[in-house]
DNA sequence: ACATCTTTTATAGTTGCTGTCACACTATCC
DNA sequence: GGATAGTGTGACAGCAACTATAAAAGATGT
């Protein structure tokens, strides 16, 4: 029922091609021929209909953004930074949720397609082969972003873990401490992203005097598996004089905290704990948690921003974009000498 | 370079009709006829350009939604509850982040118009008139998600909160405690929420014998407004001998905790103390958070539920459906004659 | 064998918009 | 003054699908 480009020419009493060109800019118009249709669009209040404007044109406008869980909050972060760089450059996003199913994610890319899609964004925790090489076969740009690997030979954006983890090291290692235990957890597939935070943890390791590399596996990386680790970790403290605990996520380091606030160990006093991710309890909890951030905004912001550049005639280049952490520091860890031990 | 129908008509040599009528089962095609065009889709892999079909059909199978920031992780989880219910009835979501500026709605309101999409839920803070006059005016339906007002005449989700600090304070109530102290925040456009709020919390201390209202604002509702008021309320503490705290939000309970834990007053055992939201740090946080929870994620299922019932020939009234909240009981509470006062 | 009814196919017309082409008109040059 | 170039406008053919209608083919009955 919505006004078309043809009952506004009928109004104007213009030709439909005229029309056009006065909304698109396409062709010179003569001015008392555009201010008649400008007229005849705002009495009628046409907008075009852009479904009809993408068949001709063949561009949507569209950015399909396939997302393990956008319930979690760091996914959601990345969409934020790609819907609003996104915006920028006048293209949408169209959303769906994979909750990590291959099969999924196959299908979901296969209906963004039919809604003729410019791009597309695949948000997972695991890069699987097969949906990659499905999506890559459409043929139209594609950024991979994953949290967890290394270049994986496709247009993708992630973070250096092995910087990251080697630059938490160092920092500890400016606060004197010498003693540095890093708490792993090995779990599935997460286990090739903690073989690079581990190698940055040791390369920072090596260029201490002295040091020794000590790492040791939790059960798992959430909350209760901190607390659950927690007499173990207490005989490090006490045997082996540890005395700053680099966590794996922050998570298992509140969770280990919660352990030393419960059996009177003092945090950062008698141990120094950071952890990695600074989710959002890092700075609400007590006491603020030193962490590694993440720049998830960022990431969906390159994303998009190289998809963008494609789309206007640039160049996707089948590489990974490293995106720079920052340690943050809060109270949960000290300088050794002011620590009481 | 994708194939068409018309590209799959050649192969099967047949007309395009018989092709689309197989595609969409629309009238009865011999079985014969119906492999060789089956065989035919399947050999070119083709897939029919949604972009084309919606011009045609009317039907965009897109559902806008429009949000202050898909960052909250709030909103996130009504997002994906739009999201996951939509995407049973095959419908896909485009998302747009207004950061709240109403203009910026109208704007993306009108952009999601012109891709034809089939419905709009709004998620916004505060529903401002203009907007939702104007996005009502499109004719499609429209569903409006908020937080903070009872029933604003139009289709609606929200959270019957009076009854939740009802709920709230009939629990605590309910360990036992005669002297509660709701800790609100008036500040701006949420005075309207916590005037529901304080009503309830007013109606459940009225059924409670020799019971005093105790309400006093914090300046915000951040984790350091909480702290910044706790030396008014360890007076009330001592001068008044209130024993529980019913704050308005989490992370100004969580700031509260944080100072008692800074001052030397034990929570629960000196104190019982909730929040309100349920937000992820109240389950990870020492003690553990009693809090209400709202649900989210329903509130996002429920919106598109009423649209899609809506498309599908039902009716969508003007009436706003208020969802449940659970109380969710951690350590922060106690019951009183437990507490060491 | 012819008429009638049913099933299947082909044709042409739509959807709303863009882009190419052609035409009419004006301006400029030798 | 006629050729040349430049401008503004309209007509029309797509874009890729769906759909109504008409036509053809096949099945049934007398």
């Amino acid at each position: 029922m919505t006004a078309t480009i043809k009952d506004v020419a009928k109004l104007a009493g213009v030709s439909i091609s005229t029309v056009s060109r006065v909304i698109n800019k396409s062709k010179p118009v003569s001015s008392e021929v555009k201010a008649k249709v400008l007229e005849a669009i705002d009495e009628l209040g046409y907008k075009p209909n852009a479904v009809a404007r993408s068949l001709v044109t063949r561009r949507s406008n569209l950015i399909g953004v396939i997302v393990t869980d956008i319930g979690n909050s760091y996914i959601a972060q990345k969409v934020r930074g790609i819907e609003e760089i996104g915006r920028m450059y006048n293209y949408d996003i169209i959303l769906s949720n994979s909750y990590g199913d291959p099969n999924t994610e196959k299908k979901f890319a296969e209906l963004l397609r039919s809604k003729q899609v410019e791009g597309i964004i695949l948000i997972s925790e695991i890069p699987n082969r097969e949906v990659i090489e499905y999506v890559e076969d459409f043929k139209i740009p594609f950024v991979y972003l994953n949290k967890y690997y290394a270049n994986p030979g496709l247009p993708s954006v992630s973070i250096d873990h092995r910087e990251a983890s080697y630059r938490m090291t160092n920092y500890l290692m400016e606060l004197g401490h010498r003693d540095i235990l890093y708490l792993t957890s090995y779990e599935g597939e997460e286990a090739s992203l903690e073989n690079y935070k581990i190698e940055g943890y040791k390369k920072a390791i090596a260029n201490g005097t002295e040091m020794e590399r000590r790492i040791y596996p939790a059960q798992g990386f959430k909350v209760e598996d901190g607390y659950a680790i927690g007499d173990e970790v207490a005989n490090f403290i006490r045997e082996d004089g540890i005395t700053a605990i680099f966590c794996c996520q922050d998570e298992l380091a509140i969770g280990l905290i919660n352990y030393c606030y419960d059996n009177g160990i003092k945090v950062p006093e008698d141990v120094s704990i950071c952890g990695y991710g600074d989710t959002k309890i890092a700075s609400i909890y007590r006491p603020g948690l030193t962490t590694i951030k993440e720049p998830y905004y960022d990431m969906g912001a390159v994303a998009i921003r190289r998809i963008v550049k494609k789309l206007e005639g640039g160049k996707l280049e089948r590489t990974t974009t490293y995106l720079p952490i920052r340690v943050i520091k809060r109270e949960s860890c000290k300088a050794k000498d002011k620590q009481l031990d």
